[in-house]
DNA sequence: TATGAATGAGGATTCATTCAT
DNA sequence: CATGAATGAATCCTCATTCAT
């Protein structure tokens, strides 16, 4: 990604990229950002100091890619989830999507806790708000299609507040585990989530 | 007491703490945790390093008092909101603590968003940790007072996304400052947290 | 100099300064700009790495340092005759000046060689310059106070060339020792600068 | 033997080590000696850092390549003005030689500027000072021969003080671009010159 | 020969902490 | 109690050089 830095053509440099980004996790859930300095991770990945500079500009480069997998691992992870929604009931569709939103953070439990406790937000705050991002987009879309008398900015509130509750909750559920049933948790969630559409629930 | 002119030392050594631990607040607030250098926080409150170890053990310490002071000066701007809730219809009791919280929220903002953005929260979180342990423990008294015959699981479920819920969405608001009405806002989360409460006679 | 460095108040201070100012030279002197580490200088100085940026901001803090210091010195050392000169037949009073200027050179020859030939000239330059324009700016003076009747456009050129050759000339002489006795290179010397004074009248 | 096809591989390796030391011209002009790494002048040539090991032992032997170059570039430029001047009036040579001297420094302004500012002397000292010898000794026959009853030793000092003279004068004109015309330049440092034969000038 | 991945010692610099005054 | 000079281990990063392919 910088300047001069090499972009892994070789087989075994793509393994040596895919070595410190493993070492980069490791060091980072297990110390922290600060503790994680880059010649502890070269010595986790096996490689000198000077080879990852071969690869990452500096330490933040690194960061970025340990993030970016985590991001790209739990988008492709949930992605099923959306398309299997579309088309079923509001409340069919919530409680789906957030099955497989808090199946892709436990699959991911050790590394998000490593980030969230570990590694000041600034350091990786503008990947998850790339994702947070396309979510919210995705969430006005579905919801204004099957709300479409509701006002543009009260859609928009209630997007903001379901997106953000859905991302602390989840992921403060599965790296805390409280003595919750999953399903009870997902339930309440759902309705939760589903109480904030704009017109409130459909008259019985 | 007053008038008289005694304890000149303790007077003067309070004042001290005082300077540094306003001193650890601003530099946090500007520079996160690693750029905040103890000699830095010396050199903002007007003392030398020296004088610093003398009052605090470690970096660690001031950091554990300023965010000591964020905590309780949080939970005294919230007090009275909490007893002027006792006894008041659940809807108003709900929406007049809220209405407190955001307000002690935004009142720090600034630290708070240091904290939340530039300092691993490992280094704070015990202490906000206390806080919501408290809070949840008050919220788990009143929602059982007026729900006698709910099962304490489900009470405890509750009460866990319903604190979590308005610790996380109330300091996102405040920080993030998005373009969503502060009534409509706090309406919206009321609305959320009410809908929580459990309805139906325990699960057999 | 530098923004937050300690400025020597105390005795002690100042000695500590002076020692890696000392300290600077010598391996300056002894290795080049590049061979000459902040941790040898430091070591050389008998402080430790810290100690040094305590004072001085970089490296090259410490280089200016040590051209400042001959500097300053090789203009107080030539001062004396500059004042003595005044007043005295054109060529008595160069050969006065040339005599302290080489001499100046000579005080001085371990370091100015080092700098000239071991520390790239984009380090030490502006400080050099600034000396040779106070020098150029003396001897335009003098030089026009005893030919009135010159043009400023062949003043500048005659002193250009003389400053620019005496500088060369006692740099080179003092450091190459070339089988020269001093006196017949003095007396050359000051027959080429007396030789460029401006003659005829200002072109038409 | 234009026109014929062969030594192919020669042929190339000669074109590789032309790229390298252009390359090496570049790096070091734009760079400074430090800077060029011998990484960057092997991007620069569009060569592997081991081809370019394939060629040069170490990286002061690329920089002694370059100012081979310089050198011989020079040396070559000024050659028919040498044999130009053989039997001329003093002043005409001496004229003739200077302005040849000049136009080959100023043909290598951009390089010359490089090593003089930003290469530590003790890098390309041996070559120039070769260079300086072979031109001393010209030097010297030239003035012996118009000059035969002159002693030795003042015959020598005359040509180290000119030599010098020259050398450093036209760099600095040709690299400071001060304000002073280019013949009027050439006139003085002339007058320079022949002033410091032996037994001064010839009476009129 | 050319490649380019890998090396690793070494450099500049920071900062939590100590201690003589 | 306060000072501020001093510490030194630790950090991030560079670059001349090597060597398997």
């Amino acid at each position: 990604m910088a300047g001069t830095r090499r972009t892994p053509t070789q087989e075994r440099s793509r393994r040596t990229v895919e070595r410190i980004v493993d070492a980069g996790a490791a060091v980072l859930a297990e110390s922290g950002y600060h503790q994680a300095s880059t010649n502890r991770i070269a010595e986790a990945a096996g490689v000198s100091p000077g080879t990852l500079y071969g690869y990452f500009a500096d330490k933040d480069e690194i960061v970025a890619a340990v993030i970016e997998r985590v991001v790209d691992g739990f988008a492709e992870a949930v992605a099923p989830a959306l398309r299997a929604a579309a088309g079923r009931p509001v409340e069919e569709a919530t409680r789906l999507v957030l099955d497989a939103v808090l199946a892709g953070v436990e699959a991911r439990a050790d590394l998000i806790e490593a980030f969230v406790d570990r590694v000041p937000a600034e350091r990786y705050a503008p990947r998850v708000d790339a994702l947070r991002d396309r979510v919210s987009d995705v969430s006005y879309h579905l919801v204004a299609a099957s709300l479409p008398s509701a006002a543009p900015a009260d859609l928009e509130r209630s997007v903001w507040l379901a997106v953000r509750t859905v991302e602390h909750l989840t992921v403060r559920y599965a790296l805390g585990r409280p003595p919750i049933p999953r399903d009870a948790f997902l339930d309440d969630l759902a309705t939760m989530i589903v109480g904030l559409a704009p017109t409130g629930p459909p008259a019985p």
